[in-house]
DNA sequence: CTTGACGCTACAAATAATGTAGCGTAATTG
DNA sequence: CAATTACGCTACATTATTTGTAGCGTCAAG
């Protein structure tokens, strides 16, 4: 069993993939972590500097979780989604798009 | 001050609209709420039904905390999208499409 | 007036995240 | 070659979050 196990994620009994995936994203720092790294790879010590006060330790296990499950992975150049994992990835572009008419909404109020 | 406060969410010094969202998102059971909640609204006990092992503590915590955020309102027949909320929500289809793919993938190897 | 569903609250115990310090390796610089 | 730098981490004690069980108060129906 090199890497990848889907099947046995945090309340995920079942190894439904939505459910594993609701999961992994549930997790603080994991969403963020995505939102950085949508443009560009990163190194450990640039992810450290751009989520702020995230620890090394919790980075490194996000890390490696994200990569247990084929997000993203890790060459030169740093930390980066795989070719699936972007796909995921360009959905963090939605939420953002989202979240600023939300943002606009309740300042209208 | 009668609802909604955006600004001053867990890591979110800035108010950034997009960072008190992947906070919120981040946090254990509030993706799979939305989840659970995607196609109809549910009460109170309904949800800790469908979530399976989520505490009670835990999960007056998140409705309250999507209920500040807009996101959601309780209403008879249970909690649901607000209209705004309800667009966010609209991409858990996107999630589990993905997340379809995904395994396939990952089935595939 | 009992039963059932509802929306919770209390609280001790378990689990996860934090913050600081620092290690080992490899590539650069003087 | 010695010193410095950036890298990817690990250790570990402290603090924050989540859990699980029990049960309360309200309301509507039988």
């Amino acid at each position: 069993m090199p890497v990848k196990n889907i099947d046995k994620a945090r309340g995920s009994t079942t190894g439904r993939p939505i459910m594993v995936l609701l999961d992994m994203l549930g997790k603080r720092w994991t969403l963020r972590i995505m939102w950085e790294l949508r443009d560009h790879p990163l190194t450990f010590r640039d992810l450290q500097k751009q989520c702020g006060d995230i620890s090394p330790t919790t980075l490194n296990s996000r890390l490696h979780e994200l990569r247990d499950l084929a997000i993203i992975d890790h060459g030169a150049g740093g930390y980066h989604y795989t070719p699936i994992g972007e796909e995921l990835g360009a959905q963090m572009t939605a939420l953002d798009s989202w979240s600023r008419k939300w943002s606009d909404q309740l300042g209208a109020d």
